[in-house]
DNA sequence: AAAACCACCAACCGCCATTTA
DNA sequence: ATAAATGGCGGTTGGTGGTTT
């Protein structure tokens, strides 16, 4: 089906938006709250289309939003968030408390992307590029999303979780870095979906570096092996702690 | 002083997923 | 089961203000 533009109306207002727009636009929420977007513009007495007074809303007008520069430790975990999630900005939002998706996108853009392509030239202080899927890394499965991570970043994550061949879970930390290389070598190029069997085995695994187990598998989660991936908001969670960790124990 | 260039960011656009009728 | 409506997301644009030439 083809979904008509919101804004094709005529009369309709376009571009930046007036004080006394954002005063109606801001009582008329507090009072009535926004249970449909579209019909609101009409109901509060305003010339705009509900798209984007749901935008104004959410990326300006609310109250629980931050204002100001970002700080330095938010830059951070914007950084591995981004290692881990990729260009999934609203997912990184709701980890950084008053930040819009579209304030961390555009501060990625202006400002992080250069800084990190800056350190890629000198690569000594840094791992890999931010935008582009690491060249030398790995691809996962997660939401049936692509998702990037380093070859360091990887190797750590599952050097002591990943099940042999045999499916048990013993660690690999006997294992020398040869043979982590070896495996890991394997797997370059090639798309790593997290298979029942890993999954089995991780579930209830507590490393004590990192302090939490793999979550129990939901009625809703699938396999890829089996077909489509679909990891809850635990299971990324897990591999969000994972491979902040990760990071983590690299850089100390 | 003015034109050219650059950086920033609010807002728009098109698409996809979910919900509703 | 299906079409339509709606919400939400990420990519992109364009206006504005600051800086450089």
């Amino acid at each position: 089906m083809v979904r008509t533009p919101c804004c094709e109306k005529m009369g309709l207002k376009k571009g930046p938006w007036t004080p006394e727009e954002d005063h109606i636009l801001v009582s008329y929420v507090q009072r009535y709250g926004h249970e449909n977007w579209r019909a609101l513009p009409k109901l509060a007495g305003l010339l705009r289309c509900g798209k984007s007074c749901r935008l104004r809303w959410t990326n300006y007008l609310r109250p629980d939003i931050k204002r100001g520069n970002f700080s330095k430790e938010e830059e951070e975990a914007i950084i591995k968030l981004h290692q881990v999630l990729g260009n999934r900005w609203s997912t990184i939002a709701t980890r950084l408390p008053g930040r819009t998706d579209n304030e961390i996108k555009n501060f990625w853009n202006t400002h992080l992307k250069k800084k990190i392509n800056q350190n890629v030239a000198h690569p000594e202080t840094t791992g890999h590029s931010s935008d582009e899927p690491p060249k030398w890394g790995i691809t996962y499965t997660m939401n049936s999303r692509p998702v990037n991570c380093s070859s360091e970043q990887y190797l750590r994550s599952i050097s002591h979780i990943i099940p042999n061949s045999t499916q048990s879970a013993q660690p690999l930390e006997q294992e020398t870095a040869m043979n982590a290389s070896s495996k890991f070598l394997e797997m370059k190029g090639k798309q790593l979906s997290i298979s029942s069997a890993m999954t089995s085995n991780f579930q209830g695994l507590i490393d004590p570096r990192i302090g939490f187990s793999y979550p129990q598998l939901g009625s809703k989660v699938e396999h890829s092996d089996g077909g489509n991936s679909n990891i809850s908001d635990d299971h990324m969670n897990f591999w969000y702690n994972v491979f902040i960790k990760a990071g983590e124990s690299q850089n100390s």
